[in-house]
DNA sequence: CTAAATATATGCTA
DNA sequence: TAGCATATATTTAGAA
């Protein structure tokens, strides 16, 4: 393979860079349920071939909301029918004539045009078709079934021995994709089977793919697999294809199961293992490599030769090619790792969002050096909110955390991206997961056995470079993050502590012996301000149903306050900390001093949502010296207890005090 | 951590 | 293809 220029790699990187910015999280996929806009494909290409780039991209505007949708649809479709006749062909011909001199006899020209089609191949089939097809294809008013029924037939019959003409003319093609979309299953197998041979073709159709890919996606399972048997051999040419990549990526994505993914992928290897794939059924690439340094230099090269082409061509953000690069890096040597990381930076950010390209980047990332490494930090640096928030991305960054040594560079990188969005990234599902990771290290109660597994096996990878004791590397973090934790929930603790999520960070914060063991001493005024601040949220009249108390998370996090330490349900009990000052029995107390007293007290008591709150304030401050008040103050509302079936904690509270 | 609840994928039948 | 059942993965809740 040719290498990158500068000048491609440049254009085509802008170019990814403003499609995934424009459409955040959405692949490139081709529509089905609009055709209009395929139309609308149609007329530029027609008009001019040049403006290739142009098209893709609007090729790309998918994901619309449903009523946008709808309307844009009703629009177009009025605007269609109304000049119909004389469609986008004719336009130009008419313009380019009179450009030419020959003046403007409108009339004469639309019969010199009607001819010419006329004179196409089965002419005046696709006019007799046409006409049919412009009463099934409105969508207001809907038309009743039997008359759809009936339209449907007609077509077929008209199409069924020329079908093969239709599909690649932009008009007609879209007949037959109406077709598809209105037919039963049995026609739909026959519309494939009279198409069998022509799939390549198709694929590599401006307008025919459009057709290929409604019959995938209203084909049965096995019209799915003849499309892909047909493919198959074909798939890398196709990937280089500007219109056929479009159909593989759809295809992988969207379309194939499992193991067709993994025979997809298979061809990316050589041609060989397309060619005979059923005895290649359950080979790995690592199997393969292992068995033979020639089969591996092969198989590298025909990996690679795909991936820089598609990559040129700046399809960075496919999947497909996602899953090609994974094979690429598990086999790859130093040397490759180094050439793929050159070819990608710049374009990294486009990896991270899938769960393959997510692989890859965290492998490059383990296996980088450190010069490397800081390449990669500076472009992802600009992704952060959507790095840290995505599911795939989310990984990518804990394997920063993981790995690079640089933890200054690290945090100066990311840091305004984190000031920024710290509120919401700690109650996003997996926004908050890197700072759970820098409190608690990988912790089972957030990190599934999958994930973690993943993580351990980049860690592994990341030891040729990594020279940082990695629990001093999370050290260095959480010294540098836990002050923005800090005045981030002293900020915004109101909001914070309506949410789940948001409650139980706050609790793995301030619940927390490393943590409070880096905190310098201004910070540790910061932490108990915050304690403070969720006092102050406690206050106020218990039987106004928003008070936090009747939120089962918020009063977890303040009866573990109280408590001063975490419920460890293997052995039945709480576990004290070591360094955090100011939970426990100070807290207790000063919860009993500012929120609740003699006033309150047995409001507290029989209400069911908060009577296990005193529980825990009776077990914390029983034998202290700071718990006479409360105690005294109990000893008094006693006897006024009620006796209610469904408040257990009241009742374990007499049952305590007995 | 564990058990239950829930979501998701896959296969079977009509 | 729809609907259902079954297996499997992921998420959630949780003490007295």
């Amino acid at each position: 393979m040719a290498p990158v220029t500068k000048k491609t790699n440049g254009k085509r990187s802008a170019r990814g860079v403003s499609q995934s910015d424009k459409k955040s999280t959405k692949k490139p996929r081709i529509s089905i349920d609009s055709s209009d806009e395929e139309l609308e494909l149609a007329k530029n290409e027609d008009a001019e071939l040049s403006s290739s780039d142009e098209d893709d991209l609007d090729d790309l505007d998918k994901g619309k909301p449903e009523g946008e949708k709808k309307e844009e649809d009703k629009e177009a479709d009025d605007l269609d029918i109304s000049d119909d006749d004389e469609d986008e062909d004719e336009e130009k011909e008419g313009k380019s004539k009179s450009e030419g001199g020959e003046g403007g006899n409108h009339t004469e020209q639309r019969k010199l045009l009607k001819e010419r089609k006329m004179q196409r191949r089965s002419g005046t089939q696709v006019q007799q078709i046409k006409s049919v097809w412009e009463r099934l294809r409105v969508k207001t008013p809907p038309l009743p079934k039997q008359i759809r029924e009936k339209l449907s037939n007609e077509i077929w019959e008209l199409s069924k021995d020329c079908i093969s003409d239709l599909v690649l003319k932009h008009d007609a093609s879209r007949i037959v994709q109406t077709l598809v979309k209105y037919s039963s299953k049995e026609r739909r197998e026959q519309i494939v089977d009279s198409l069998k041979g022509k799939f390549y073709v198709l694929a590599t159709s401006a307008y025919g793919k459009y057709l290929l890919v409604k019959l995938l996606h209203y084909g049965s399972r096995t019209s799915r697999q003849a499309i892909i048997n047909e493919l198959h051999g074909s798939l890398r040419k196709l990937m280089r294809h500007r219109e056929g990549a479009y159909v593989v990526e759809d295809l992988f994505v969207l379309y194939a199961t499992h193991e067709q993914k993994q025979q997809m992928i298979k061809e990316f290897w050589g041609s060989e293992y397309a060619v005979f794939r059923e005895t290649h059924k359950d080979l790995t690439i690592q199997k393969v490599c292992e068995s033979s340094v020639e089969k591996r230099n092969i198989i590298a090269r025909n990996l690679i030769g795909t991936i820089t082409a598609s990559v040129d061509k700046g399809s960075t953000g496919f999947q497909i090619l996602h899953a090609a690069m994974r094979e690429y890096v598990k086999i790859a040597n130093e040397k490759e790792i180094s050439e793929m990381i050159e070819l990608l930076h710049e374009q990294f950010a486009e990896l991270v969002h899938t769960p393959e390209g997510s692989d890859v980047a965290c492998t490059l990332m383990a296996k980088a050096n450190a010069k490397e490494r800081k390449l990669i930090l500076k472009t992802l640096k600009n992704h952060g909110e959507k790095l840290i928030k995505n599911e795939h991305g989310n990984i990518v960054f804990i394997t920063i955390l993981n790995c690079v040594d640089d933890t200054v560079l690290v945090f100066k990188s990311f840091s305004p991206t984190v000031k920024d969005n710290l509120q919401e990234f700690i109650i996003d599902k997996f926004g908050r997961r890197p700072w759970l990771y820098i409190l608690l290290g990988l912790d089972g109660k957030y990190f599934s056995p999958i994930v973690k597994n993943e993580l351990l096996r980049y860690i592994e990878l990341s030891e040729a470079t990594s020279k940082k004791d990695p629990l001093q590397r999370r050290h260095e973090l959480l010294s540098k993050f836990a002050p923005m934790f800090l005045s981030t929930i002293s900020k915004n603790y109101a909001e914070i502590l309506t949410e789940n999520l948001g409650c139980q960070f706050v609790a793995e914060v301030l619940i927390n012996d490393e943590l409070y063991a880096q905190l310098n001493e201004k910070d540790q005024q910061k932490y108990q301000t915050v304690l403070d601040n969720i006092l102050t949220t406690f206050k106020g009249d218990i039987t106004e149903e928003t008070h936090p108390i009747h939120r089962a998370f918020s009063t977890r996090l303040l009866k573990a306050l109280i408590q001063g330490g975490k419920w460890n349900n293997k052995e039945r009990k709480v576990e004290p900390l070591k360094n955090v000052q100011g939970l426990g029995v100070p807290f207790a107390y000063k919860l009993y001093d500012e929120i609740i007293d003699s006033s309150n007290l047995l409001e507290w008591i029989n209400n069911a949502d908060s009577s296990f709150t005193i529980v825990a304030l009776y077990e914390t401050l029983k034998d202290q010296k700071e718990g006479k008040q409360f105690l005294k103050d109990l000893k008094e509302v006693q006897s006024k207890i009620t006796s209610d079936e469904n408040n257990k904690g009241s009742h374990l509270l007499v049952k305590l005090l007995k």
